[in-house]
DNA sequence: TACATATTTAACTTTCCAGTTAAATAACGG
DNA sequence: CCGTTATTTAACTGGAAAGTTAAATATGTA
């Protein structure tokens, strides 16, 4: 998988994306991230290695703890990605096809 | 799933983020989208109905013909959550981060 | 050494996703 | 009405994702 569609693909769950929020907060051990959720250690240590893939989080090790900390960079790439788009739904182009959804200019039919 | 999952999902395959950027460009035939690609014609029309369950795509009847046009909106939300973060990418917060990578502070050891 | 704490790995289950081919549906044009 | 074109639905397959519990690993402390 390219490097945009892992991205993408970890922030595309509401459990990761909490995990982001915390960290962004400050580092925090395996244990202090999961304690906010009502599942498993072992299914948060997955989300981990899943933000881990993505780069989006880097661990170090302190005696028996890992200490997980946030790396934002990839969302730079995502949000320019996104950002292509912005004259999409905003601007000129929004307001056009808004009125163009409101008073459809007369269908030609395709002939063939 | 949340909206916010939903998009982010949506996006995270290349051949919808393809899809996309050819709608860009204008509205287009559901074949005319598909033409690009080495899959089958269903397997395009699922990742239409993916777009379009995230509101991204909204179709529209001409005869025989279903015409896609690209809804922007939803990445609006997108990049909002995309953009708390970019402090993490850029500025004071990230020169730090990166200095004491490469400075690490005395690692106190945890007494307990 | 032995115990307790923190975290991961293993093994398994369930569910979802992306792809396939073949058939169904819908609308046009002769 | 029939054939052609455009697209979706159905049925199926293979693989990845997210969750579980139980066991393994690693480290600090008594």
């Amino acid at each position: 998988m390219d490097r945009l569609s892992v991205t993408f693909a970890a922030v595309a769950d509401p459990t990761r994306r909490a995990i982001l929020a915390r960290l962004a907060k400050g580092e925090a051990t395996v244990g202090a991230l999961a304690a906010p959720f009502a599942i498993s250690l072992p299914a948060v240590s997955r989300h981990l290695r899943v933000l881990q893939r993505a780069r989006l989080i880097e661990q170090r090790v302190d005696a028996q703890w890992r200490l997980c900390r946030i790396n934002a960079e990839p969302l730079k790439e995502a949000g320019d990605w996104i950002e292509q788009y912005r004259r999409f739904w905003e601007g000129r182009l929004a307001r056009l096809a808004n009125y163009l959804e409101r008073h459809p200019p007369t269908p030609k039919r395709r002939k063939r």
